[in-house]
DNA sequence: ACGTCGATTTCATATGCTCA
DNA sequence: TGAGCATATGAAATCGACGT
């Protein structure tokens, strides 16, 4: 018979992410090369379903209040029509959209009841595109209203559309023909002219100079590149100093995470390690990078220290880290090294080191890929 | 203390691969 | 050829960080 009690929400492990503290790291070292994209932020069409609520917003003088609403209905029509559209494309929400659209019914209905993400603000476009929406200053453009009325007015019979969807009371459906969906197509066509140059000087800048724009333009080949890579080619011909500055802390900076991310995964794979079989794990081992740490910030020069140690040392260094990011959150280490050995207690995430080469793989983006796959749909 | 933002993990599904 | 397994893909959901 089992005596089960409830546990104390500050002593179970709390979620299963960044148990080494890694990102605040990474994220500050993209920064300095990528000043708005997010990880997630890497569709075009969800930025310009952004530049077509601001536009409405302005251009109907929607309310804050109202506007949320609004959104919420243009999102679930948008979703119709790029999945009438082009079905193959992927975005969030597209599951239930599929089930919806698919029904003998000649109409579609947006419906306030009818979410389309179990919190469609919070995972939708909204939450997802908001902040580098903001941050990336499009509205601010001069000439951003006018060339968004522009583009609209090529869609005729979007204004009417859009006017039902703005006077429909709360909770009341709204109905468009599948038939119509086809006439809004243009709107989240693949942007040109005008609305190109818009999304280039603003989502594809970058805070060396836009050179990192200027390199990729001249060299198509370096879409297709893995970070290192990418970083390697990028700095043979680069004229920018200070971008191949920005790129070289971010390759030394994943040099240092990715090999002790790596580790800390790796012993999550089995419950005990006793020290001997610690210290003699060429696995752990073979993962060490040896990396000059000159002028990288005080935090990522810790960590690298741990790559310096022998394996008991290293692991030790690792748990601690976790333990203290832990504690920072209210919750329990992951693992603990006693006298005897190391004790595991979460295996969420783990991962074996089997084909992992630390000169060659990466563990995190740095905003580059997002940036590439932005740089890919407006080219 | 609470809400918002959004990065990361997980999960479900699709696709590929192996071997009978 | 296709069952069964492995891997890839990408959407959903969770939960940490940060700002108010």
């Amino acid at each position: 018979m089992y005596f089960l009690t409830a546990k104390d929400p500050n002593y179970i492990v709390k979620g299963s992410r960044d148990p080494l503290g890694m990102q605040v790291i990474w994220q500050a070292a993209g920064r300095r090369l990528i000043p708005d994209l997010s990880t997630v932020s890497s569709s075009i069409i969800d930025f310009q379903i952004m530049c077509i609520a601001s536009y409405y917003k302005k251009e109907l003088r929607i309310e804050d209040k109202a506007f949320q609403s609004f959104f919420n209905r243009l999102e679930k029509l948008m979703a119709f029509v790029r999945f009438q559209k082009n079905p193959k494309e992927g975005f969030n929400g597209v599951d239930r959209i599929n089930k919806l659209i698919n029904t003998p019914n000649k109409t579609i209905t947006i419906s306030d009841q009818q979410e389309i993400l179990s919190n469609q603000k919070a995972y939708g476009v909204w939450g997802k595109y908001n902040r580098p929406f903001s941050d990336a200053g499009i509205t601010e453009i001069s000439g951003f209203h006018e060339l968004m009325k522009k583009k609209i007015k090529t869609v005729p019979a979007f204004d009417k559309m859009i006017d039902r969807l703005v006077r429909k009371p709360v909770d009341q459906n709204t109905e468009f023909n599948k038939s119509q969906l086809q006439l809004i197509y243009p709107l989240i066509d693949k942007p040109e002219g005008d609305e190109r140059n818009l999304f280039i000087k603003t989502l594809l800048k970058d805070n060396c100079e836009n050179s990192l724009y200027k390199a990729i333009s001249e060299n198509k080949n370096l879409l297709g590149m893995s970070l290192y890579e990418l970083i390697e080619n990028l700095s043979l011909n680069s004229a920018s100093e200070e971008l191949n500055h920005s790129l070289d802390s971010i390759r030394r900076t994943e040099l240092i995470l990715s090999p002790l991310n790596h580790i800390f995964r790796y012993l999550q794979t089995k419950s005990y390690w006793t020290r001997f079989e610690i210290s003699v794990s060429s696995a752990i081992e073979q993962t060490r990078t040896n990396v000059d740490t000159e002028g990288l910030d005080i935090s990522i020069q810790e960590l690298n220290k741990f790559l310096t140690l022998p394996n008991v040392e290293l692991v030790l260094g690792l748990a601690n880290r976790n333990e203290q990011v832990s504690a920072g959150r209210k919750s329990v280490a992951w693992m603990k090294m006693n006298e005897n050995g190391l004790e595991v207690n979460h295996f969420e995430g783990a991962r074996s080191m089997y084909d992992y080469n630390p000169t060659i793989h990466n563990d995190n983006s740095y905003f580059i890929s997002s940036y590439l796959n932005i740089y890919r749909q407006l080219h």
